[in-house]
DNA sequence: CTAGAATGCTCCGGGTCCGTAACGATCCTT
DNA sequence: AAGGATCGTTACGGACCCGGAGCATTCTAG
């Protein structure tokens, strides 16, 4: 991965976030995000109790952001057979699409220098 | 600037989100990081109308967002003596003092493949 | 000097989120 | 089978934010 000197790394965080806000579509918190590139990016099992220990937060404020996001339908909750006291978190497609959207942006607002 | 790949966009997104949520200070929302950023990284002056047209969206959003980040430290209003109509937003040292360590975050983010 | 435009703020009902605490369901140990 | 531990959710009071509409202040044009 490249380096980015302060300027561009400002730049960057500042037009990806510009474009976030200037559609549409409802703002991801910070914790929302967090928890969505998590499940996209990290291996399963995600649990609540493990994502509220990654993050540092309490298990409230993942059930909340797994009720906000399911609603948007970019994540899926799964009772584990295994063990039926633990949920799983899925991915989605509608989710894949909206990281992979992210991706792009943030991929081409890097690129424009 | 470097160009980024998808895999390392989004790490970098997830990673320095991460670094946001775990920390105990108050997360910003995506609207407020793009005033933030706005008026640090832009030439002044900067105005509510001109703040809420550039992210398009409402006044009333610039305004509580000015009125959060005021609260926090991280921005100032000032009467435009030229137009008393018109308030000016200005940076702060404590302000700058945030947007420099989100730079050397997101800096070493993208410096860590 | 007055009518109109422009600017930012406040008010409103409604929604989301916060942290703490309690709760029901499920599993595990004995 | 019973007691305790673990998991995720819900309840609660309080804080913040939303968009839309109305407001006071200030400037500008005639």
């Amino acid at each position: 991965m490249a380096t980015l000197d302060t300027a561009h790394a400002l730049k960057l965080w500042h037009d990806v976030h510009l474009e976030m806000v200037r559609d549409d579509e409802p703002d991801l918190s910070a914790r929302q995000m967090t928890v969505l590139l998590t499940v996209y990016l990290e291996a399963p099992p995600h649990t609540v109790r493990g994502l509220a220990a990654k993050l540092n937060v309490t298990k409230p404020v993942i059930t909340r952001a797994l009720d906000t996001m399911g609603r948007l339908g970019l994540l899926n909750r799964k009772r584990d057979p295994e063990d039926r006291r633990n949920v799983l978190v899925q991915r989605t497609v509608r989710g894949a699409l909206f990281v992979e959207k992210l991706a792009d942006v943030i991929g081409q607002k890097a690129g424009q220098v």
